[in-house]
RNA sequence: GCCGAGGUGGCGGAACUGGCAGACGCACGGGACUCAAAAUCCCGCGAUAGCAAUAUCAUAAGGGUUCAACUCCCUUCCUCGGCACCA
């Protein structure tokens, strides 16, 4: 008997699927679409990491069994090589990223060439090349000319040593990734998309689309609404007032002082007014320079100054009430100036306790204002018209007081922020916008796509806090597209969540070049059916494409407003322990494996680790185990084959093989590989008992067996197929049907307890009634033993399970 | 701190809607084959007591509901992932 060779075999298949077009499908003519899309890797490495590998096997699996159960599977794969993490991996390795991108590119295909994916390799996208990135440029023009795109002040992180704007995602505990110093905050004029024009459909969608309620809240949560009220204090003796928002109306009696963010627009306003200006200046200059790190530190010291000079005014009952300056206060959100209320609010209470302020309480709720704050709700005291109202319906009698007298009114918050899509950086689709002198920033005509990224020897980022496209002059300077004089180019480019928030819209539109997608393949193809991706791009990327998804289907190029029909997040692929990186020294290079054990082995190993949405535990010595199996799996075929008749009559034989079809079928439908492949491990070792035992196993048991397994190791099934004597491929055939009378057994094992204790088991048909299932129980030599002696309380049946017995 | 996912043999992990805890695999022990080894095959494998049949205990810890709890409820602890002064 020869082994199973899995470099012969699978390279051979490699070779014929790839020639016969196997994996391609018809985007015009096929009956029932099905997109199976797998999350994009982006190069920042040689080549592709175990844990992609990991995630593409285990969605790959899926897509193969959809496709034997008759679908028309669509599977496409591309790179996402424009951004920061390529850049940065070409950097650290002091090549230019255009090489590194040119062979990052090759060896990743290889590798997912290896691993036997039905890839469909004429459709490939790749973010950081001009026939896709002119449409990334198109889509920033199509934002721009809705008004969803616009320029705006924002602060950056800003690293003082590496002198370069930083990623949030370069930044880690308030340092630099690279070099370890703490960063800045910067202001800088930058590119948003408005994102919070779409947030109230983003929300709502939420409610119907077909995604784990874990990922919904992980949307639902970074969406962060709030709702409560909008109100102003005047300040006292001064014209302007200062308008806050607030969850707990309920508690404004209970507003002991008032705090500004640093950078609020009163202090610079009422500078004459304010007493201890020169005090003021030093706090907020502290401030700014107070790194991320600090500003986290200080979490629970709180710092903060009075503004002596200036008082404000309780709208409720007219109090004159202290204001201070803290930057605990966020200019980010709400209105960048809060009412505190200590006794109810930990922060406020924090900061009350260190500077002496008075702690009102206004909520009753059993503990001591003066010793902790009480942040629950409860029933409302010392507020006068509120008093004795539980906090929900004290809020909206505050609500009602407001708008009665035009001081405040209802009001809606969220934590999420316009998307800042600038990068100060080389690698990504410069940003298509022109700024003339006399015309102001105007896009650049579509005609003129795309804008080049032009090529540059020193691509790193410089001091000047501009892009590095700034330093080539001949790409900088342009003819203003309005009036044709002497204009600048944008020189920062977007972010690499641009490209990736729109790919799934170009796979099955790659052919057209004079639009990004064709409207009629969309709606053929749109919604993707199954989505399968890391848990930490379950709140950007995800978000970011439905938004984009649903511009474009406002501007009418997008039938559907929902990208993903279904979205299943995978875990975390470990090894002893912890995350694999090449810091913790615990890198597994999956073309070694893949090598020694060969594609088939390799994914039945990953995929039989664990439970797919919890994330697998490598160890090298499992590895071997599969490759026992598959060896196993493989032999046993190859005999059959070469000693049975066609067709099996052993009913023995019959059974296991209908009982696998079942159970492999229900648990890939549910995604639980890790099942399917022990189920497919028992049925493996039930037939070589029934070898062993001389019973006849049939060449069509062999048939189910591929088909069975085809989904998880293609290789295999598709030789094994073959050898069976196929011309076609096993992956144009049907998943087989089970007959439903060789998978119900005609005789079950009972369990009878006693006292809810097992003490018996007994074989009795299938569907026995309770009369008898309780009589022949009874009737057990065991069970007497226990209930000699004692009265039967009642019998408990569960048909097909179990008789319980209980005795006083 | 908040949100989410988890905690089951030496290890990775199974267990449908509350109904036989430990499927499947790794490691380990014993045996067969072999001059020997590898490979392969067979048997055993939660703990305790017992020659055994069997009994008792056991799903992070403690409590509760139930005829019956890995599964439901309450309290506490730990691990992982995400967010982090969100008014």
């Amino acid at each position: 008997m020869e082994k199973y060779d899995h470099k012969k075999i699978e390279a051979k298949w490699q070779k014929i699927w790839q020639e016969q077009g196997v994996n391609q499908v018809d985007l015009d003519k096929v009956p029932k679409p099905f997109y199976n899309l797998m999350m994009f890797p982006y190069p920042s490495a040689e080549g592709l990491h175990v844990g992609n590998v990991y995630a593409f096997v285990h969605s790959d699996a899926y897509g193969r069994f959809q496709r034997l159960k008759g679908f028309d599977v669509f599977e496409p794969i591309g790179l996402d090589g424009f951004g920061i993490h390529s850049e940065n991996y070409a950097i650290r390795i002091k090549e230019h990223i255009k090489n590194v991108s040119a062979r990052t590119e090759k060896h990743f295909y290889e590798q997912l060439h290896m691993i036997g994916n039905q890839y469909d390799w004429n459709r490939t996208v790749e973010t950081y090349k001009p026939d896709y990135y002119k449409w990334t440029q198109w889509l920033f023009l199509q934002m721009y000319k809705k008004g969803l795109a616009y320029r705006d002040k924002a602060s950056v992180n800003w690293c003082p040593s590496c002198k370069t704007v930083l990623s949030d995602e370069q930044v880690i505990n308030g340092r630099c990734e690279r070099c370890s110093s703490e960063t800045e905050k910067r202001q800088m004029k930058q590119w948003f998309f408005k994102i919070t024009a779409y947030v109230e459909r983003l929300l709502k969608n939420l409610e119907w689309i077909n995604w784990s309620a874990e990922v919904k809240i992980g949307q639902k949560n970074w969406i962060g609404k709030s709702e409560g009220a909008s109100l102003s204090f005047s300040v006292a003796d001064s014209q302007p007032t200062i308008e806050i928002f607030t969850t707990r109306p309920d508690t404004l009696f209970g507003a002991t002082f008032m705090v500004l963010c640093p950078e609020h627009q009163l202090i610079k306003n009422l500078k004459d007014k304010i007493e201890n200006l020169k005090e003021i200046d030093d706090y907020l200059k502290k401030a700014q320079q107070k790194s991320d790190l600090e500003r986290t530190d200080l979490n629970k010291n709180k710092t903060g100054i009075e503004i002596k000079g200036l008082k404000a005014v309780n709208p409720v009952n007219n109090k004159k009430i202290p204001l201070f300056i803290a930057d605990y206060v966020l200019s980010s959100y709400g209105t960048g100036a809060i009412m505190a209320v200590p006794a109810h609010d930990q922060r406020d209470w924090d900061f009350a306790k260190k500077y002496g302020i008075e702690i009102k309480e206004v909520v009753k709720g059993g503990k001591n204002v003066q010793e902790e704050a009480y942040i629950d709700s409860g029933v409302s005291v010392n507020s006068e018209f509120l008093d004795g109202l539980e906090t929900k319906e004290a809020s909206a009698r505050m609500i009602k007081w407001l708008e009665k007298n035009h001081l405040g009114k209802r009001a809606v918050n969220y934590k999420l922020r316009d998307w800042c899509v600038s990068r100060q950086r080389y690698w990504g689709p410069p940003i298509p916008m022109i700024e003339c002198a006399k015309c102001g920033w105007q896009p650049v005509p579509e005609k003129d796509l795309p804008v080049l990224l032009p090529d540059m020897d020193n691509f790193l980022p410089d001091g000047t806090g501009k892009g590095p496209l700034n330093k080539i002059k001949e790409f900088v300077n342009a003819d203003c597209p309005q009036c044709g004089g002497k204009a600048k180019r944008e020189t920062d480019v977007s972010d690499p969540f641009v490209d990736s928030c729109w790919y799934f819209l170009r796979y099955p539109c790659t052919e057209f070049t004079d639009q990004p997608f064709d409207k009629k393949r969309l709606e053929k193809w749109l919604p993707v059916n199954m989505y399968i991706g890391g848990k930490e791009h379950t709140v950007l990327h995800l978000l970011y494409s439905r938004f984009i998804t649903m511009v474009m289907h406002d501007l009418g190029y997008v039938k559907e407003e929902e990208p993903f029909k279904r979205f299943f997040a995978h875990g975390l692929l470990i090894k002893d322990k912890s995350k694999i990186s090449k810091s913790k020294g615990n890198i597994v290079n999956p073309d070694e494996y893949i090598d020694k054990f060969g594609a088939d082995s390799v994914r039945l190993y990953l995929m039989f680790l664990n439970d797919v949405r919890l994330g697998g535990d490598w160890r090298d010595s499992g590895m071997s185990g599969m490759f026992k199996f598959v060896n196993r799996f493989y032999k046993l075929a190859e005999e059959i084959l070469k000693n049975s008749d066609k067709k099996t009559e052993n009913q023995d034989v019959l059974k296991i093989t209908h009982k696998a079809i079942k159970r492999v079928g229900d648990d890939l439908e549910k995604l639980k590989f890790n099942t399917a492949i022990a189920a497919i491990m028992e049925c493996t070792n039930s037939l070589y008992e029934i070898e062993a035992a001389g019973k006849k196993i049939g060449s069509d048991v062999v048939e189910i067996l591929a088909k069975i397994i085809a989904p998880l190791a293609p290789f295999m099934a598709e030789e094994l197929w073959n050898q069976a004597g196929h011309k076609e491929s096993v992956f144009k055939q049907k998943w087989p049907e089970y007959n439903p009378e060789f998978v119900q057994d005609k005789e079950i094992e009972l369990v009878i307890q006693v006292c809810g204790k097992l003490r018996d088991k007994i074989k009795v048909p299938i569907n026995i009634s309770e009369e008898k299932a309780s009589e022949l129980a009874k009737q057990s030599v065991k069970i007497k033993n226990y209930i000699s002696e004692k009265k039967i309380k009642k019998i408990i049946f569960v048909k097909n399970r179990l008789v319980n017995i209980v005795t006083s």
